[in-house]
DNA sequence: CTGAATCCTCGAGGATACTG
DNA sequence: CAGTATCCTCGAGGATTCAG
């Protein structure tokens, strides 16, 4: 919000850069690939994920009903029951992050490899 | 690396994790996104960019050099010129990344919609 | 069970000055 | 011009406790 951007090229990638700020960080996308096969109820996500705190679960989630991207329903029953699932908008998501997902799995090993190469011509 | 990953989808989760961890920070995106049009120099690179420091830029640089995605190219002349090129692994990062941006392109008005609505049903 | 509130750590990212 | 080195800030993310 501080640059011109007077050429198409920074428009763009601010846009890319706003997207990352809602994708990029550590668990957004694990919950939407979680929730792009079913809904799943808020500990049966984080038992899903692993690793994630109460916390980060909760925040995230608001997020990303914030963003319009998941549906929060709550069932009034006792004890409550929320319901999490994507939104259409969320689904859409989906589509870019899995072809993110599938270039991970072709090119991943290559990098590793890169690095490694790279550690290794450094350290002799 | 501490879970035992028992189903393919926190594989997969941690794959996209990974590239994420490249892919999620500041800079690497919008780097790419100007080097996949040609080759630039540091400095050349810095100003197209705006907005990052020197700093951020080698750093950024460097891992993506560490991971194979660009080719540094010093060029031993007075005073010195260094250019940096997407590989073709780079290259075939571009694609997702760019699909990622017409993503962005289509639905971040929606997303910012969607923010304002929910906080003004807060805020009121 | 689903959160909200609090406290803490750690590293990404920035600013600046110096070097070849 | 193209970095390297140093210091600093700030917020993402985790751990824990309390509440409805």
């Amino acid at each position: 919000m501080d640059m011109p951007a007077s050429s198409g090229v920074s428009a763009q990638c601010r846009k890319i850069g706003k997207v990352l700020a809602i994708v990029g960080d550590k668990w957004t996308v694990m919950i939407v690939r979680v929730l792009v096969q079913r809904p799943h109820r808020f500990n049966e996500l984080k038992r899903t994920i692993g690793g994630i705190s109460q916390q980060m679960l909760t925040r995230t989630l608001k997020a990303l009903e914030r963003d319009g991207m998941v549906n929060r329903t709550v069932h009034p029953t006792v004890p409550p029951q929320v319901e999490y699932a994507l939104t259409s908008l969320g689904q859409s998501l989906a589509v870019p992050v899995h072809a993110l997902g599938v270039w991970a799995g072709e090119h991943l090993a290559e990098i590793e490899q890169n690095r490694a190469r790279y550690d290794d011509d450094r350290n002799v």
